[in-house]
DNA sequence: ACCTGAACACCGTTCAAGT
DNA sequence: ACCTGAACACCGTTCAAGT
């Protein structure tokens, strides 16, 4: 709408992140990116070298965009805020966190989030090479776990959900899942988040006791 | 190159797969597809309605090929066992199983593989509610972790991504990762999941504990 | 029933040209 | 320096036609 006011790298990458975040990856082209700055294709490649290079800064605006709550000193607590913030992140960027996986270069502005679970981790008494091991398992169940859950993995069934899933059960070969689908239906989102990083610091904190009995 | 066989289903699945498999995603379409198969593009649509329930048939044979190895009757064993199967799954289609995480429709092939993991859970002795939470975050981390693997995330650094992640610390903002880079290079694959299975493992089976006190 | 081929509405990107 | 516009080599899919 707004006419000529010059185009910028920032102006692209904040519009792209809005498209992005709307309508996902699919959504999303050069073109229709270009007709929503009111501007040719070909001046966004004046600022950014091409799609891919686009999108690797957006993904670093979006990181950027992560709050690092203050450690309080106690590593449980402070582990389950900052994997909650990264989960916040996600929900608030549903379109953009799956690119996240995607495009697997290093950013920046991951490091910045990287630092913290390694700061955190280092601090409570891990040995070197299990922060960086815990750090990682941290990192991959959040982030899929976030995934999931945007995707609808974690929300609770309908009739018609519950119905669709048994028409592909057989007594015979799934005894098991029939048995527990007002379970497998009736899970939520909050408590599978919680009962997950409720297994992994206990898991952790055994390892932790294993290598400096007191 | 074989000219005339009659295209079947099941063909075009096959060389479909194949192709994913070598290039993912990005480099396969409908048209290279017909030129694999030596017909054109839209002999294919005769067989299966579009590219996108294309690919899920192509994850369906996939996900069909996963081994189920036979329970021992001690838990941890099987859950280890199983999901490593489930892991070299992905390493046998690196392609292939990032597609899984992205088309995220019900397969039959997919709930031979729950019930497994559901199976092996209640039969430990979990109460109902947590085997469902406890399959799915086994599940959530052997699949992604899968991906990373994929991805290279848990290959060991060589000197030149030593020397580019090192560019993006900085002793002011990440003192933790630079003295612990030595560690974030030298991390492999093998120990990382083994490190994730026992600490999901152990914190599982402290929740087992708390549950039923003996 | 099975396959073809032209056509449509899209892509990302190169390259030469305009200001 | 910054933007345009035509062009190229791609897409997935519809539709009418051939056997």
């Amino acid at each position: 709408m707004a006419k000529r006011e010059k185009l910028t790298r920032e102006k692209i990458v904040k519009v792209a992140m809005t498209m992005l975040d709307a309508e996902g990856e699919a959504g999303f082209s050069m073109r229709k990116l270009a007709g929503e700055l009111g501007v040719d294709p070909m001046a966004i490649y004046h600022h950014h070298a091409n799609r891919n290079a686009l999108i690797v800064e957006v993904l670093q605006a979006f990181m950027e965009e992560c709050d690092l709550p203050a450690p309080s000193g106690n590593w449980h607590a402070d582990i389950r805020e900052l994997c909650q913030s990264l989960r916040r992140l996600a929900k608030r960027h549903p379109g953009i966190f799956r690119l996240y996986e995607t495009y697997d270069d290093w950013l920046p502005a991951e490091n910045r989030v990287h630092e913290a679970f390694h700061a955190i981790l280092l601090n409570a008494g891990f040995d070197r090479l299990t922060v960086v091991r815990g750090v990682r398992l941290l990192l991959t169940f959040t982030e899929s776990f976030a995934v999931d859950e945007i995707a609808g993995w974690h929300d609770p069934f309908d009739a018609s959900d519950r119905a669709e899933l048994m028409d592909m059960l057989s007594p015979d070969t799934h005894p098991t899942m029939i048995a527990l689908i007002d379970e497998i239906g009736a899970v939520e989102a909050d408590e599978d988040f919680a009962f997950g990083l409720n297994v992994l610091v206990r898991g952790l904190d055994e390892e932790l006791r294993q290598s400096t009995p007191s």
